[in-house]
DNA sequence: GTGGTCTAGACCACG
DNA sequence: GTGGTCTAGACCACC
């Protein structure tokens, strides 16, 4: 499930996890129906505590990614094929938008930031 | 010099201060020699601790956009014409690269990000 | 970790800290991966407000000393062996730079000041 | 009499007058019985303040290097050719030492020291 | 438990 | 008047 984890990370542990699970299951590399690891073991895989897995599988619960059976395991949501995509738009819109606001406030017009946004799509 | 701030972000507020005024400045808005206003003053203004401002108009200063002189004020740097320009844009770019790596993890193709970019540059 | 906090002396504490923690970790005494006393307790043992202890800690991690991670402590970065005297050598450059420019306007030949320097490292 | 004043320096202005002028004296660039300029005029010329002039001229005084006469002026000491050696040497002597406390706070050795000495002389 | 942020209020140095 | 430093004490996020 190759996740990675950056303890030096300004982010908080629990969201890096968050963002790297939904953007697997969002990109459809985590089918409907997958089960997750038991968050204990992914606590010791991921050498990070169990509370902060826990906190990360709520917030996939919280954003409907992922569902949770009591004493089975948690496990990807069923989705239409176009609901899947419209959830991955919404989080896109809403990043983006608060990232052009950014730019925006330091005086990038737009025919700027299409080229930034073309040079740096190309870099690997 | 229309600063606001939001009590309720996410963000901490002399961070929302450092990122407001810095922009201020690398649009050109607040020129070379410019005097900020005292930090007691600008506290009483934002209502906001006094020590909140000292933090924003430290980093500030640490980026080298402001510079403070003991018993005169802090006052704008002065910058090559073409030096603005280079740390404006070593910001976007250093900012767009975070921006775009979340894109890409969610499977965003540069196709449609430029859409996306037209269409959320357009709306105010 | 030995480390003496004057409240007379004209330097701020917070800087009688950095000086003297930068100076622990430069010579070698405070490992890759050591980590500093909680700045709850640090504070407790040098008698001076936590916040002071934080501002020191700070500086450290600006100039790429330690590492902060939320929740867990403060740590010594890690070093490539020649790294960390690199930076200790800029440091020592950078001030003697400063120091000889003083004897050089008190009118100093290089032979008396090589004389000096020898008699004073002799000396305790 | 060639004074430069920097307002960015993070010496305080007060005292970038008191080294540099003492400096002159020490050098014998401005001999016994030299009458310094009043304060207003200097403060004129230096564009500081009257107060931030006086302050300097005080410790001038204090350090036994020039002699206020009410309503005449200040004037450069009297000296022995050997007493002006022995201050200036005290002067040396007490800075070198702070120096070299750092210099040794770091694990310079005297060897490395010297070597740096005669490096950073030679560049002007 | 850890560090991160914010507050109110004090005293000092500088100009 | 300005900024610089320090204090005590609070609340929050993270682990």
């Amino acid at each position: 499930m190759n996740i990675t984890i950056s303890n030096t990370s300004e982010k908080p542990i629990y969201q890096q996890l968050y963002e790297q699970i939904s953007a697997l299951i969002l990109r459809g590399e985590l089918g409907s129906g997958f089960c997750l690891p038991p968050i204990r073991q992914a606590a010791l895989e991921l050498r990070v505590s169990v509370i902060t897995v826990k906190k990360a599988w709520e917030e996939l619960e919280r954003s409907g990614l992922i569902h949770t059976v009591t004493g089975k395991g948690c496990f990807v949501a069923e989705f239409a094929a176009d609901e899947i995509l419209r959830i991955r738009d919404d989080m896109i819109l809403k990043q983006m938008k608060s990232d052009i606001s950014y730019y925006k406030s330091l005086g990038l017009t737009l025919a700027e930031a299409i080229e930034l946004l073309k040079k740096i799509y190309a870099s690997p």
